[in-house]
DNA sequence: GTCCACGATTAGATAACGCTAACACACGTT
DNA sequence: AACGTGTGTTAGCGTTATCTAATCGTGGAC
């Protein structure tokens, strides 16, 4: 149960609406898996059907998924920055340790590792931290904008773990800073410059959020605070 | 299946026959649930019974039942040393981490707590340590004898977890060094000096292993080597 | 030698999860 | 209006894991 609430937390915050199938798709299960499923979880509270089949999170339902998707990315932090090990690694570790691990050793962890503002790929904790305002997709810059990415959608981490290890491998992660050389509207691809010049899918930049960095003008140093 | 396998261990360990009643009081689940339990084990070759119904681990059985001890171990370390938990919880955290945690996060863990010899009680971590061989129940110990407690049988913690509590309070751990001053055979106590002056019930006693010290003779040092 | 008690098993349920096959529905295009 | 694509549900199964109630077997006590 709680992998479903987990996989509507995200599929919500991908901005999609979470209906049946999608949430079939994400886990990987079968349709009429996902209706007993949800049976199951609104006899106990946890989601509620709109008019439109759309699955809604009660506020217990809320409050246990909040919970799950946080101690996934605490421990996701701590498998990549104490246990050293990759982003994908460290991924499929957190799936099965997300829910062996108790709010109280989360807890402990988190302040352990000095209150991380997101899980590796960026994404915020939720009760500790929460998304920046100004992001955009990296799909959306135009030619000649510079900005830093922020964070790696969790699409990225479900659908397509090996992009996590492309992404990994050309230095792009949260804090990189990239600037758009080129838009190929054809091919539907763009150029940018990192530590490398690299060629990214229009399809790939989507997963990738970020936001635009002000222009350098020259003579002028930003005034601190 | 994890538990039975872990269960089975603890019981072998603790010199008994691990028979099909055994473990269902060990586990808190009906005979019934064993006997199927252990009917899916040994299709999956982790089990055999003998003629005389007792349980044994095949090889597949001992490795996987030894990983989840270890990672058992390892993980109450962890959650002690690090995270500050006390042994109860610890415990009951480990319970189930032990069964989310790969043997490669244990082994991660494990030295970046600085290769621990054993688990907060004394018991050792499989694949890394044994037990000592010159260890004998504390209940066997006799007047005037001194001696310094290696471990606490997983009896205690499976069986009375409040007793775990009840000798953290009054410091009986491993490394601590007792004295037996009194031995009443009738009323199976024993009174010893640790800190304070305690009375312990011989059946308390029996879940204690320690090792004896010699004697100290006035004016010879123990040599070096 | 008989019998009883306890250990183990069979029988029959329930619940969570998962599957396939087949049907029902509904919206948007032709 | 008919159709088709995609969405959701029913029906019917299988597996793990648990339970209770009842039965089987065996070894030790008397």
């Amino acid at each position: 149960m709680a992998h479903y609430l987990e996989a509507i937390y995200y599929i919500r915050a991908e901005g999609e609406s979470v209906r049946s199938a999608r949430l079939a798709d994400w886990l990987s299960v079968s349709r009429p898996t996902v209706t007993a499923a949800l049976r199951r979880m609104s006899r106990d509270g946890m989601v509620r059907l709109n008019r439109r089949k759309e699955i809604e999170l009660t506020g217990r339902g809320e409050a246990a998924a909040a919970s799950i998707v946080r101690r996934h990315r605490i421990v996701e932090r701590w498998l990549t920055d104490a246990m050293g090990l990759d982003w994908v690694t460290a991924d499929k570790e957190a799936e099965r340790l997300e829910h062996a691990v108790s709010d109280l050793v989360a807890e402990r962890l988190y302040r352990s590792l000095g209150k991380p503002t997101s899980c590796p790929h960026g994404n915020p904790i939720p009760g500790y931290s929460t998304m920046r305002a100004n992001e955009l997709r990296l799909s959306a810059l135009k030619p000649g904008e510079t900005a830093t990415i922020t964070r790696i959608s969790e699409v990225a981490q479900r659908e397509a773990p090996p992009l996590l290890q492309y992404l990994h491998d050309r230095g792009l992660k949260p804090g990189t800073r990239i600037t758009v050389q080129e838009v190929d509207e054809i091919g539907r691809t763009m150029q940018l410059q990192a530590a490398r010049l690299l060629t990214l899918s229009n399809e790939t930049a989507s997963k990738l959020s970020v936001v635009r960095l002000a222009r350098r003008r020259p003579g002028r140093v930003p005034a601190p605070r």
